[in-house]
RNA sequence: GCUCCGGUAGUAUAGCCCGGUCAAGUAUUCCGGCCUUUCGAGCCGGAGACGCGGGUUCAAAUCCCGCCCGGAGCACCA
């Protein structure tokens, strides 16, 4: 059933989720491949995740395959780096997107030789020699360079050469031949492989062995087509690679598989460069990979931002060609709806000023729900006791809930008294207990604040996403949670607790 | 400059192919109310958009033309 109406199965999800729009000619297909082809040069970030999640859905609700191709081509200018292939193994995995199958294209060197060599056996390629200035004005003015019409065996020798060291860099390049009055001058005769000074150029995992690499169009071309993938799909930064690759295939005699160019994806302040992201992390501007300024996925991570909220907002955004710019707003949304069910719910308090409450008869137990909506899942209990000559209380509140603690007012402690505020100084607030009831702060509309027992507390700092550390202290409960726990901070927001030994340290993810 | 995409509320998206049911739907945001021992969630109500100008048509967000604006590509990068 799965396998023969896919369409079926994916409209079922329909009515409960919003949907992906069908693959284009899906049915032609037996079954639906997809891949997504980073260059291990950075960590990934939002910006890479419509790649991702759309790739990966796809190939989910067509009951495909999704392969995860590194394209670390080019030892020079994108140097891949080797961190950076186990972390993109990690940020996949995290986001739930784990693929099928890798490749990596350092390793099919000798797959990309072979084609080489048929192609320019077949007269499809040739090797250029030209300056790569008088090629350009050949190409411009749409004539073929000196040496595209040799004959075969002269370029296949000069491809022995080339992949034995016989040139140096830029002495020697590849070329697919195409249509030399193609309107698009970028389309002419591309190139495919070029020369790396391998000595001066290591690349990171197979070393100097090859002077010789091939570019973007002619790797990932014949990858497509080698590795069954059906649909492309990718950035519309490629539609005109898309047009160059095209001619290769008609050489070979290949199809081209389907492919789909989406928009550009931008989060409103987010720093979603590459470089820059690497630029600000080896320069120690960002604290790490997982700087919370960042919109890496690690950062995102970090800061309790759920993979799940992620791909809802990527399917929602759907593949449209149209650039985006997402508002943080929008994904805070969608994390909300999946958080707040979820997490239970603690007290933090902000910039701790102390409180005293005088006029306390008996003692008080506190019973505060591990959250509002299910009583189930038990509670968090503080005994408020007074001491035993004048009856007094020592709470920490927020200076932040200042302005409700005027002199005069009343005020209800969440699920504990009301009091009235008598005397406000710099670092302490005194107050009188004033009756028990609930109903009695309803009545006057007194606000509802949050405090933790002095004594009974933790020193606590919460990570803000500009990097701002908020400082407080958090109810002693809170000391019984671990790391990567998300929990929400009443009246504060949503964190993800990252570590606790004497202090515990929180990083925001949004209110 | 050349080639190619795209422009629906603050943001994102549906509708556009196969004109009317679109005085434009949805989510978020913002405002108001209800509810609630969180300023969270939930519920109810409200605000807010078809880039501009022509044309075709009984009828245009949807078709045609022009303009404006935005983006991408024009590497021996991916």
């Amino acid at each position: 059933m799965e396998e023969n109406w896919p369409e079926a199965l994916a409209r079922e999800k329909v009515e409960e989720e919003k949907r992906l729009p069908p693959l284009p000619n899906a049915g032609n297909y037996p079954q639906i491949v997809t891949r997504f082809s980073p260059n291990p040069d950075c960590v990934l970030h939002l910006g890479s995740a419509r790649a991702i999640v759309l790739c990966h859905e796809y190939a989910h609700i067509y009951n495909g395959k999704f392969i995860l191709r590194f394209e670390d081509t080019d030892p020079k200018l994108k140097k891949p780096v080797l961190e950076f292939y186990d972390r993109i193994r990690e940020d996949l995995a995290w986001l739930e997107c784990k693929p099928d199958e890798e490749y990596i294209q350092s390793d099919r060197i000798p797959i990309y030789y072979e084609y080489a060599e048929k192609l320019l056996k077949k007269g499809n390629a040739y090797v250029c020699t030209c300056q790569p200035q008088n090629f350009r004005e050949k190409i411009l003015a749409k004539k073929p360079c000196q040496c595209r019409n040799l004959p075969p065996e002269e370029h296949l020798e000069r491809w022995h050469r080339m992949i034995m060291g016989g040139y140096k860099e830029g002495e020697a390049v590849v070329r697919i031949k195409t249509d030399l009055a193609h309107p698009n001058p970028a389309v002419r005769d591309w190139p495919a492989l070029r020369v790396i000074d391998a000595e001066k150029f290591p690349h990171p995992r197979v070393g100097s062995k090859y002077h010789v690499w091939p570019l973007y169009n002619f790797a990932c071309g014949l990858d497509d087509h080698l590795m069954g993938v059906t649909h492309i799909i990718r950035g519309k930064e490629h539609l005109t690679n898309m047009v160059r690759q095209e001619y290769m295939y008609q050489h070979l005699g290949w199809r081209y598989p389907e492919a789909i160019h989406y928009g550009r994806l931008k989060i409103k302040g987010a720093y979603l460069s590459k470089s820059k992201i690497v630029q600000g992390v080896r320069e120690g501007f960002y604290m790490g990979w997982d700087d919370p300024r960042l919109a890496t996925f690690a950062a995102l991570r970090k800061r309790g931002i759920t993979p799940a909220a992620i791909k809802k907002l990527i399917v929602d955004v759907g593949p449209k060609t149209s650039d985006v710019v997402l508002s943080w707003e929008n994904l805070y949304a969608y994390n909300r709806k999946i958080l707040d069910p979820k997490v239970n719910r603690y007290f933090f308090v902000q910039n701790p000023i102390q409180l005293s409450v005088r006029g306390i008869l008996k003692a008080f137990t506190a019973r505060l729900r591990l959250h509002p909506e299910h009583p189930e899942r038990g509670f968090r209990e503080y005994v408020i006791k007074p001491t035993e000559k004048d009856g007094t209380v020592l709470l920490w509140v927020s200076k932040m809930d200042l302005k409700a603690l005027a002199v005069g007012k009343i005020v209800r402690l969440m699920e504990l008294f009301n009091i009235r505020v008598d005397k406000v100084e710099a670092y302490s607030i005194e107050a009188s207990f004033l009756s028990e009831p609930y109903e009695d702060a309803r009545k006057v509309e007194a606000p509802l604040i949050h405090w933790v027992p002095i004594g009974a507390d933790v020193p606590c700092q919460v990570i803000m996403p500009n990097a701002t550390i908020a400082e407080g202290i958090a109810e002693k409960a809170s000391r019984d949670l671990k790391p990567n726990d998300i929990v929400q901070f009443e009246r504060f927001g949503f964190v993800r607790i990252d570590g606790i030994n004497g202090k515990l340290v929180a990083y925001y993810a949004h209110k």
